[in-house]
DNA sequence: TTTGACTCCGTACTATAGTACATGGTGTAG
DNA sequence: CTACACCATGTACTATAGTACGGAGTCAAA
């Protein structure tokens, strides 16, 4: 054994399941090694590569993002702004987000203090009456 | 022409797709209205659970969900306080949300920070050294 | 050399929320 | 009565992010 980094040993390096090393390879996320015989070996970069993604799927990037950042990274024209306008970006999508959810939130909030009696049947359940009236915010 | 509610009516009334209708009556979320003859043909009231479903997704309900909200307003013996309680679980539900996206947005705002320079190569791009570093919060 | 663990590849399946389409049947207006 | 718009059904496809698995091939240790 000349402990070479196969799939299975890759994938227990980086977390990650043996299936969703192979998917990101079908996807062009990761790029298949060279074989050396009939299996994949790779260098011990990959690791790196991979908690990269992770990471980057953590601050919110799909996965095509993370391939597009990837490429970035890649290509030696690329300017250290093309990230920072990704980023920004992500931010920018992120605020949306939160302020999507807190309107959610809101509009629930809402509906529960129309609710005085938990023991009233549900037929004369203000919340569900509440439901399809809409806050003219 | 007897104006009846056919699948087209109700989905244009109701401004959803007619795939859609069907997709819910497969999903169990609207009950096939009895047919007369070969077509079916919806009830008015049908407009007003479309608008429901819709409205629940709104406000962050899926479809699973919605189903079994629906399902308590069916049942007589549920009480008010189920509602209150669908109801609270999915604003504690949001809090999550709200807060894993404002981690991401400080992570990323951090990153943000990280460049100085946009029209560094990206060789040397601090945003993605400082990718995989994580805060101690 | 044999065995057992691992790998390869392709395909199918999970969840979520639909959309699209082909084929054939129906209902109604002119 | 015929034409055309609409409907019914089933299946396949979209996106996102994987997971699961069957059957065959391979690598390395004993």
């Amino acid at each position: 054994m000349k402990e070479r980094l196969t799939i299975g040993k890759l994938a227990k390096a980086s977390g990650v399941n043996v299936e969703t090393i192979r998917f990101y390879e079908r996807k062009g996320i990761l790029k298949q090694p060279n074989k050396q015989g009939a299996f994949r070996y790779y260098p011990e970069e990959y690791i790196t590569r991979i908690h990269f993604i992770k990471r980057s799927q953590e601050l919110g990037f799909t996965l095509k993002e993370t391939q597009s950042l990837l490429d970035l990274k890649i290509k030696n024209q690329s300017k250290c702004g093309d990230i920072l306008a990704r980023t920004e970006e992500k931010i920018e999508e992120i605020n949306q987000k939160i302020k999507d959810l807190k309107n959610m939130k809101k509009s629930l909030e809402g509906l529960a203090n129309c609710c005085e009696d938990r023991s009233l049947p549900i037929s004369e359940c203000p919340i569900l009456d509440c439901f399809m009236i809409r806050k003219e915010s």
